[in-house]
DNA sequence: CCGATTACGAGACGTTGTGTATCGTAAACG
DNA sequence: CGTTTACGATACACAACGTCTCGTAATCGG
């Protein structure tokens, strides 16, 4: 989360990691969450576009210098807040079935606790169009897409899943109805609807014989 | 596309439809055009947030007063070019997964002949934060979804799906990998990839007995 | 042909947010 | 205690907003 190695002001640095004896007045640690968490309130309530520098700044009681001090943009601020809210939850129960299910019902009930259901459309909109917010938001995605990938991985090695199947492809149909529900219209699923949206991607549509 | 009633200035149209004689010179065609090239244009380079309605008058060769005379305000006319854009077309072959398969092919072509991946997430991302935006915006996905739709409901009929499968989420899932690659991996999925999309949601995960 | 009416491109206007810079003050160091 | 850096506050020039007012152009009814 801290980024403590952003202060580097200008001092030798050649060698291995953590140089440069901070003097002064440290940074204040009760500013950089006070922006973190009025970033992430605002977030939801306006969005990214709506978002405003000078209203962060007003909310967490701070100046917009201290803000700029620490994060060149609005971007990787917002990034930064976003990486604090929760990702998938590793689940493994044994089952496939089970541990898929058991992610994304907490995963969609993050959704309902935390802003993330505000914040992953505006971010993914604006990350289409910057590259600089493409650079650090998609190692992030990835991420938070691991638990899913390690238990479709584990069932591919209980034989529960055909060895010939593309993961990524699966990982991106399991996941495909929360985001186009997100995206698209606008709702969080229903932590409820996990079932049947997983037993759909397990058995496919096609009748079977 | 064109909205010939929205010039109802103020005189009395109780009546049925189409009232107030138009008086003095007519709004030029070729400038609402103009505006709705230059704004799919820019919102391809640019992105929604990045869009201006000062650039967009530059680019289109207009007045900023020609713009908001048509529409109130960005998200209309963004609205409108996207309109403008083609969406999914009817593909019927007999079977379900060539159906399937040729109307995905055919749309993700138009992403790479059209701004329509560079458009549909800053669209998406806004929706979210802009209640005006989603009220016009989500009729027309759904409009765009119809085709899916019926090439499912064919695939019922003849006995190709299970008549319990809830078609909605079937419809999210089957477009679900291509609305995670466009939003969460800024990737167009290549057309030659729907035959294991398509596929694989037919078959589901799970392996055969 | 002429007056009324509306649209046109251009750009001035006040407002808001941007990102930078500069206040005087505060906290940590030697 | 002097140096250094951060603090909150605020002033600044810039950009885009949405409204407006120019002078001009197009279409109508008389």
């Amino acid at each position: 989360m801290s980024n403590p190695e952003d202060s580097e002001s200008a001092s030798e640095s050649i060698g291995s990691v953590p140089v440069s004896p901070p003097t002064g007045r440290p940074r204040s640690e009760e500013a950089h969450k006070a922006i973190l968490n009025a970033t992430v309130e605002l977030l939801a309530e306006v969005g990214f576009s709506g978002l405003t520098v000078e209203g962060v700044a007003q909310r967490a009681g701070v100046g917009k210098a201290t803000i700029y001090r620490r994060w060149p943009s609005k971007v990787p601020l917002v990034v930064e807040a976003y990486g604090r809210l929760p990702g998938m939850e590793d689940v493994d129960t044994g089952r496939l079935a089970d541990d898929l299910k058991g992610m994304l019902k907490g995963y969609l009930e993050a959704f309902a606790r935390t802003p993330l259901s505000a914040l992953l459309p505006s971010l993914a909109g604006e990350r289409a169009h910057n590259a600089e917010l493409a650079q650090v938001f998609d190692p992030i995605s990835i991420q938070r897409r691991m638990p899913l990938m390690r238990a479709l991985e584990r069932g591919v090695a209980r034989g529960e899943i055909a060895p010939e199947i593309d993961l990524d492809l699966a990982a991106d149909m399991i996941v495909g109805p929360i985001a186009v529900g997100l995206f698209f219209k606008g709702g969080r699923i229903q932590p409820k609807r996990v079932g049947p949206m997983v037993d759909l991607a397990l058995a496919g549509l096609r009748v079977r014989d």
